[in-house]
DNA sequence: TACGTTTGTAAGTAAGTGATTACAATATTA
DNA sequence: TAATATTGTAATCACTTACTTACAAACGTA
């Protein structure tokens, strides 16, 4: 094999690690497997992660920063909530659906709960996520647009649940979900129940 | 340890898988420690249970036959759709309140894909819960209590992913949400969508 | 009581896991 | 160019996994 940097061998294997959990399912992605799939003796994937954890722990900062900042970035723009929050809804499900592997490995280290720093890097990644959505739905309702009688936390809560259900139904059915559609559809249902 | 049937055995290997989930996480299910926590040899596991997918394979039976049992019950008493409802999300949060090893069992095994009986089993229980909820939202329609331009199914969407959100705040902070104001605080969202 | 069936155990199995080692080849830099 | 740091490999490590085997004890029943 050619030699490579590190920096280039971090995101191969990553990348690996997402792409194997799509197409395999979470249970192979032992060292062993990731290092055939790049074309890497297995000693090489510890040059460049001292752990298999470290990997995973990647992966999670990478989530922090592409997806939590892209979602960021639409809450903060000076644009009007309604805008804001079709723009929110359907950038969370592209990039869900663009990281198919990216869901259930968060929620299998939710589930697995051994590991105390990665279920705090998790926590904080869903916090960050509400926050935005709360603060969305409370410049709504300082536009006057929106019912100020709604719990933003509650909105929040039942927003969190549509890219999850989202992922469940692409797992087991691939072509369950038109994403489009699906991204207008759970749009509609919201904005309901925020208007005046 | 003391002789009992294979029928007693079976529930006590059950149990103690859920158990084990909700204490220790998904990772410590290996029969070592199942049978360590019933106080019986590793062998005598495989007495009762031809392979542990087996095992899972019957708690999942268990969950189609008590939690869709139970709402299945529910939707098809002579009650008020609005009624219906209300009982509804409080039981299927209370199930899974009090199984909380179930919903991370489930999804776990939705996202390691590796079996296909297990997850066509899975992909059931999810679509026997859809069809229940749309038939709920059928019959508000028709009481004429409902608005008749809402699609059944996108109640059906929305409504799923609350009780595994429930869940999956329950896992990562134990006490995040109090159960029965979460459940009127759900209810109250979903019946701002369906009102006419 | 005698006999076959059921339920239990202790000690194994082969296969897979994450991680390490000793060493070779390739870059970088003085 | 020579010395050094970096990236690669093959072999192997100790450990865990689901599952099996050989045999013993307890049970129902004739």
């Amino acid at each position: 094999m050619s030699r490579e940097t590190t920096d280039i061998r971090q995101e191969q294997i990553k990348k690996a690690v997402l792409d194997i959990i799509a197409d395999e399912g979470l249970q192979n992605i032992s060292t062993r497997n990731l290092a055939k799939r790049i074309g890497l003796s297995e000693g090489a994937i510890f040059r460049h992660f001292p752990t298999k954890r470290d990997i995973i722990k990647g992966i999670m900062d990478d989530v922090a920063n592409d997806l939590i900042g892209s979602l960021r970035n639409i809450v903060l723009k000076p644009e009007k909530a309604e805008d804001k929050l079709f723009k929110y809804l359907c950038q969370n499900v592209k990039y869900l659906k663009e990281n198919r592997g990216i869901t259930m490995l968060l929620f299998s280290e939710a589930a697995h709960l051994g590991d105390k720093e990665l279920k705090e890097k998790l926590n904080q990644i869903l916090y960050e996520q509400k926050q935005l959505i709360i603060k969305m739905v409370k410049d709504g309702i300082s536009e006057g647009v929106w019912d100020k009688s709604v719990n933003a936390e509650d909105i929040a809560i039942i927003y969190m649940g549509i890219p999850i259900t989202f992922n469940i139904e692409f797992v087991l059915n691939k072509n369950g979900l038109n994403a489009d559609n699906f991204c207008r559809r759970m749009y509609t249902l919201i904005l309901k129940i925020l208007k005046n």
